[in-house]
DNA sequence: GGGAGCATGTAACGGGTTACATGATTGG
DNA sequence: CCAATCATGTAACCCGTTACATGCTCCC
């Protein structure tokens, strides 16, 4: 039943998230890390936390993916920088060929909360969603400002193509808050009535 | 700086999607409301594994919001249902009115290797993205028919609303992937003319 | 002087998963 | 009779988070 252990799997997807951000080349403190991580990565995958970068830094060093030094000038204030290895950027080549494509996780909450809709009252349900399109409507913009900056830098290309996505998923995000609250609208009319008729019939 | 406790956080978002299992009236086991999970939940939000859902249930025993009895008939297979309490209702309620709208997460591994596309071969990258646009095709098949066939009954309402709401996220994935490969190609073109330029140029 | 940003981590915890254990019933 | 499904749980583990600790530098 267990799946063969394989090469893709010494690292969670987070490892691998890392390493990808090095693979653009530059040398990268864990600070930093997480700023790149934090206005790229964020918008379609997710942002780890601080401490869990510098953890994942480590192994990815025990496993010979990175190295880092003592950044050379400015002594005093201790600072690691660290740089991907071509044992690294093989590694993450496998898995990006090999690793099987499995479905995106989505954890959508104001889904399941208009799943029990039930249970509110109708206005209560909107504002839940309203709030969300809002969301969804920042997001795409957001990375729409970021393609507009994006670099003609053909290193770039595909980074680039990825924030397009991200630009069209959001708005769809948004299209589909619409339509919900159109839904919502109909639900309210269609309680209306069924409340009505039951008026008229007692 | 950390946000005050409130009664909303007293059970992980899991807790209150067993819990929502349970607000549709029926009484059921920790191993039905795993299947209920799996053909529902597990479109928009996600499916919790069996182990889990039993110890949520515990959790939610602990705090009276369900109450659970041994199946009557059928003595000898232990056998335990699960209802929910008003009070496990009013919680509910409670925790849909207030707790506050957070983002959807998305972890869309297929974006995140696409991002990477500078490190493996365009075929490859069009194969991964080709796996997800059927992915996403499956789901939005899955979900029409899960649509067509749902109940007209007024409590399902809103799941029923949702599935319809997931079934364009899904067409929007689709889509999504469609144009991903759109770009692919472009970027393949581009590539072979910078490629061609730098032949005539050397 | 003090707050914001730079920079690196540790410790405790929790949520969730996989793997495993167990056994009864049903249907081909 | 054997496989699948029903049914319930425990134990080990890990990924990731929050909270905390520390201290520097730059700029208002």
């Amino acid at each position: 039943m267990a799946r063969a252990r394989h090469e893709f799997d010494e690292l969670a997807p987070t490892g691998w998230a890392v390493l990808g951000l090095l693979s653009f080349g530059n040398e990268l403190t864990g600070y930093e890390l997480k700023k790149w991580a934090d206005n790229s990565l964020r918008f379609f995958y997710w942002a780890p936390a601080t401490s869990q970068i510098y953890a994942e830094l480590k192994r990815l060093e025990r496993l010979s993916y990175v190295t880092s030094r003592e950044a050379a000038h400015d002594e005093l204030r201790n600072k690691r920088v660290y740089r991907i290895t071509t044992a690294g950027c093989d590694a993450l080549r496998r898995w990006l060929r090999d690793a099987p494509v499995e479905p995106p996780v989505l954890k959508h909450g104001v889904a399941l909360r208009v799943w029990l809709g039930h249970l509110v009252e109708p206005d209560e349900l909107r504002s839940i969603v309203e709030q969300h399109r809002q969301y969804a409507e920042e997001m795409q913009d957001e990375l729409e400002r970021a393609a507009a900056t994006a670099r003609r830098d053909p290193a770039w290309t595909y980074p680039a193509a990825v924030i397009r996505w991200g630009a069209r998923y959001y708005e769809a995000e948004r299209a589909l808050a619409d339509e919900m609250l159109r839904e919502l609208t109909a639900i309210e009319r269609a309680n209306g009535r069924r409340k009505a008729r039951r008026v008229r019939s007692a």
